[in-house]
DNA sequence: TACTTATGGTTCGTATATAGAACATAATTA
DNA sequence: TAATTATGTTCTATATACGAACCATAAGTA
């Protein structure tokens, strides 16, 4: 890691990640837990958790969905599709595509 | 970080971690972008976009959603509510809710 | 009011995720 | 078929996210 660039992301990236800290939030204290309790249940630090909370974007995705289902919240709105049921039809939708993406071809008729 | 405690996740939370990348790996070869490609218009390296891809719990949920937003993914099927519109609502319920849970009030009928 | 507890915000040391390069393999094209 | 390119994997050095221990403030309770 030499080079040191700092991240940027889209508005709708940070308004996506506010909105799930928001909503880990809501569920946490709608079932009357402190942020110690869900810490130590998901097995982090409580100063993670407030990170979390707050939509911060450099927290492990593993860890945000972890407490996000430990506290009940649906990652997919499963209306009709079920989780599993999403992952089959993207295994089926990637072995449709080809394997590996090629490249302008480097073809003769380059030269216009 | 003293102590290396390895993390454990939920079936249903590497499920949706396996979901997301596939459906980022989806939108790429739908795309026709190679990885390299992407992963110097996210700004991050090959290799970083191939566990993202492959749903490793321990990348940041930043980069992920940044990388998921740049292929057009949704992050929240804003089937009715936009994304906004949720915020919005977010917050109100915050603000209804109290600022601080408190816990089992220490009250003098706990010698029971 | 005073008391208790939850939350928010530091700092610091360390485990680890990352970038980058290298290499091998697989896959597509001519 | 050979040639080219994408992908997958491994390695190392470094930037950084993390846990832990603080303190200050806010918020709920008696």
């Amino acid at each position: 890691m030499p080079k040191s660039i700092p991240r940027t992301y889209s508005s709708y990236s940070r308004d996506a990640l506010s909105l799930l800290g928001g909503l880990i939030r809501i569920a946490r204290k709608a079932g009357k837990f402190t942020a110690q309790e869900v810490a130590e249940r998901a097995g982090i630090s409580r100063g993670l958790l407030q990170r979390i909370e707050k939509g911060d974007p450099k927290c492990e995705i593993g860890v945000v969905f972890e407490v996000a289902t430990l506290l009940g919240l649906k990652l997919y709105d499963a209306d009709q599709a079920t989780l599993v049921g999403h992952l089959r039809h993207t295994e089926e939708k990637l072995t449709l595509l080809p394997k590996s993406v090629r490249k302008t071809t480097r073809a003769v008729d380059d030269d216009f």
